[in-house]
DNA sequence: GGTGAAAGGTCATTAAG
DNA sequence: CTTAATGACCTTTCACC
């Protein structure tokens, strides 16, 4: 899949993301070469799909994570219930489930009191019957795929 | 919070990333100091967390998610368990929560049979006492914080 | 490896809150 | 009066051929 210069290249583009093609090829004791056809490759087989801002919705004043399990309605299915989540902001990420509940989204509030505003959006939604919501009360281990880059390279 | 320069700053670096800061000044129609004044001070404030490259890992061959809802033993608390988690690759993030459960993580597997070994490999984690697994069949609103920056923005 | 271009810093001036 | 934006200049560094 990958090797072990790759997860090194991701590595240490991840510890400094603004530094050049130059730079790491200095770093990683290779040539200037090596590693653009590494990042090239990377992104073309979709490791690397970009280097987006990485925004933080608490300091934009989302300072409540919560996840919240939905149960649809089965006719009509879930598409229409996605394209009405995918209108809320609130709403960061949507998944379709297995188990009891039929999907699953990730939503942020400005407080507690902002986070019932976006249930009650979303349960207003077409086709969503029930609704039940955790709170994120803390965040012990942040997003992060460093770990299974390398993982991925030891094999 | 943030004002509408900023959100369109963060929608064109989202779109292209890529391109640096003069092209953005261009786009943007402002100074090029007005765009490194305002890259600074979003990312001094921690609103963009930084810039580093995002990894897939489904192309890295990890392409069933899931997430794991952990009951965890009172005694001992969270902590030495969110330490274990964080040794696991295959945790790709893990937070505290209210509810019947005690913590919710995302993870992934090469398939669903090696999604079997990493829960396998989280029941063994020492203070974890039942774990409740749903499977992410489909992600129809993918990881996004735009349309927030948007909102953000608006207020 | 050489070269044109961009990043990143500083400055004085100007505008706006 | 404070804060921000602007255009100008400069040096270092990088990306591309």
């Amino acid at each position: 899949m990958i090797d072990d210069l790759d997860a090194r290249l991701i590595g240490l583009l991840n510890a400094e993301p603004r530094i050049g093609v130059l730079e790491c090829s200095r770093r990683l004791g290779v040539a200037r070469g090596t590693v653009q056809a590494r990042l090239d490759r990377l992104q073309e087989r979709g490791v690397i799909r970009g280097f987006g801002p990485e925004v933080d919705p608490a300091a934009l004043g989302y300072q409540v994570t919560a996840f919240i399990t939905l149960e649809i309605r089965q006719v009509g299915g879930h598409d229409p219930v996605a394209a009405r989540l995918a209108a809320i902001p609130e709403v960061i990420e949507a998944h379709t489930i297995t188990g009891g509940g039929d999907m699953l989204c990730r939503i942020v509030g400005r407080g507690n009191q902002d986070l019932q505003r976006v249930i009650d959006l979303i349960v207003d939604v077409e086709g969503v019957q029930r609704t039940s919501t955790v709170i994120a009360l803390a965040t012990p281990v942040p997003q992060r795929t460093l770990p299974l880059v390398r993982a991925a390279a030891r094999q």
